[in-house]
RNA sequence: UCCUCGAUAGCUCAAUGGUAGAGCACUCGGCUGUUAACCGAGUGGUUGCUGGUUCGAGUCCAGCUCGGGGAGCCA
């Protein structure tokens, strides 16, 4: 007889219909009547449920016509096709044993949970309907992502997680320390002294891995990191996380055109992988989460991306008939109402803006020949907003040295960095695209954390 | 960090300053094809915490804690 997964039935059905199969897997509901019942069996392989069937012939009829949400079973018995309209076929169950019971006090109910609720159950929030198909997509995409780079001969680059050097002075960090916090050794003025610390040195985990990858984008010339990143910012929002994961791609011999190909490339691909290789997850959100999700994506995969410059950007909204709450003028970085303007109500699909004024981006990226902007892009996208951010890199020593200068950056900090322009230096491109946000983006969930399986927030880190 | 709204049974929510209640879950019973099954009964409460006003506070006031929405910062 034949182990199955829920998965194969649906998909290989002709294989397994009126065929005896053995099945295992957890209640999610059961529907018991004198002298029959039905469950909705659910083994993990498979958004959809499998209903089995069962009769008084079973020896333990009664007890299982009593089992709770959530006991797991093996069920033993013929695939036949089912007369009821909900499901073409289900399982008649010959015998059914009990792996595991589930106490009275199991506080998942058939009903709808809030999101707020099932996130003081993180451990067990992923045998919902919602968090079953969220995190089954958050994996798909991570492959698909993979997948992407890949394919296109980009070489995975594992930078590291605790990191000596402020990458990009791109937000507050966490401290990484063996230093006894209570006593900590002091040098002659009294400061804290890091030379005895672990590492010798001041650490903090990371908050880009970018400054390091483009050193290997140097050598293999398409390269990518995937992996997390950390930021200690006392923010409070349904987009922000102190942990969150980033793919960052850095490829040479690129400009910052090549750059945002590259970024339109690489969404169109995952939303396309999304929808082919997880259809029941995505109608799902499309039906109970986001109605409009289906047509926004589609919206995306067939509509070429706008591209704006800032400058101009800031002239649509002078002369947008909009009252904002921030004024428009050139030298100030857009707002998020402004962001949502341009990407909801002037051009209604993603849009990337770009050159944007130096004082407002890194330290590292490409001045423009006007002196004043630099080569940036962001990304906006419709419902989410700035989704990528990323840049050509100035690859000019002169230029690079001049602007950590300027921003009364140590030099001493970026020699590596610096060494890459005197050593066969070329132009070259990346950016960052935050993946929690990109898989709100693909399945209309609107907080983050519920698109990480245990989230880091501010006060908050159980589990 | 700022603005704003909120916290009542395991969950989702009611309750004019005057006896804390419903639906679901759970337990028990009924039901011969159910579809978040259905029908009947039962169990279940320090009304987030601390203090105050009042004859009397779930309700009004203050502080705190936690959570939602929005903003800043950003991915």
């Amino acid at each position: 007889m034949k182990k199955a997964t829920v998965k194969e039935i649906y998909r290989q059905t002709e294989q397994f219909l009126n065929q005896k199969v053995i099945i295992s897997g957890w209640v999610r509901t059961v529907r018991a009547s004198k002298a029959f019942g039905f469950i909705e069996l659910n083994d993990g392989t498979f958004f959809k449920n499998l209903q089995i069937v069962f009769e008084e012939n079973l020896v333990n009829f009664k007890e299982i016509a009593k089992l709770t949400v959530s006991t797991s079973l093996t069920v033993q018995g013929q695939l036949v096709e089912s007369p009821g309209s909900n499901q073409a076929f289900e399982l008649k169950a010959e015998k059914i044993e009990i792996d595991g019971h589930c106490d009275s006090d199991y506080p998942l109910q058939k009903k709808r949970h809030s999101f707020e609720f099932l996130r003081t159950i993180a451990h067990l929030r992923p045998r919902t309907n919602t968090f079953s198909a969220v995190f089954r997509i958050r994996s798909m995409v991570a492959y698909a992502i993979h997948k992407f780079f890949q394919e296109r001969g980009f070489v995975y680059v594992h930078t590291p997680i605790i990191t000596g050097s402020d990458a990009e002075g791109a937000g507050e960090m966490f401290r990484v320390t063996t230093l006894d916090i209570n006593n900590p050794p002091r040098d002659e003025q009294g400061k804290i002294d890091f030379s005895k610390d672990f590492f010798g040195k001041e650490t903090n985990l990371t908050v880009s891995g970018q400054l390091n990858v483009e050193t290997y984008c140097m050598a293999f010339k398409n390269v990518y990191t995937f992996g997390p990143t950390f930021r200690a910012e006392n923010s409070n929002t349904a987009r922000h996380a102190a942990e969150f994961w980033m793919i960052e791609p850095e490829i040479a011999f690129a400009d910052l055109r090549d750059n945002m190909d590259l970024a339109e490339e690489m969404m169109k691909y995952i939303i396309n992988y999304a929808l082919e290789n997880a259809p029941e997850e995505m109608e799902f959100f499309n039906k109970f989460i986001d109605k409009n999700l289906f047509e926004r994506l589609d919206n995306v995969i067939n509509s070429k991306f706008e591209h704006i410059t800032y400058t101009d950007a800031i002239d649509i909204l002078l002369k947008a008939n909009e009252n904002f709450e921030y004024p428009v003028k050139w030298g100030n970085d857009l707002q998020t109402e402004h962001e949502r303007y341009l990407t909801e109500n002037y051009f209604k699909k993603p849009v990337f803006v770009t050159d944007y004024p130096k004082d407002i981006k890194a330290f590292y990226m490409r001045m423009n020949d006007d002196n004043k902007t630099v080569a940036a892009m962001d990304l906006l996208v419709p419902g989410v907003g700035e989704i990528i951010g990323g840049s050509q890199r100035e690859e000019r020593y002169d230029f690079l040295e001049k602007r950590i200068n300027e921003l009364g950056l140590k030099k001493e900090d970026y020699w590596w960095y610096l060494d890459l322009r005197k050593y066969g230096g070329t132009k070259h491109a990346g950016y960052g695209l935050g993946f929690e946000r990109a898989i709100m983006y693909l399945t209309g969930m609107n907080n983050i954390r519920d698109v990480i399986a245990f989230p880091r927030t501010v006060k908050n880190a159980d589990f």
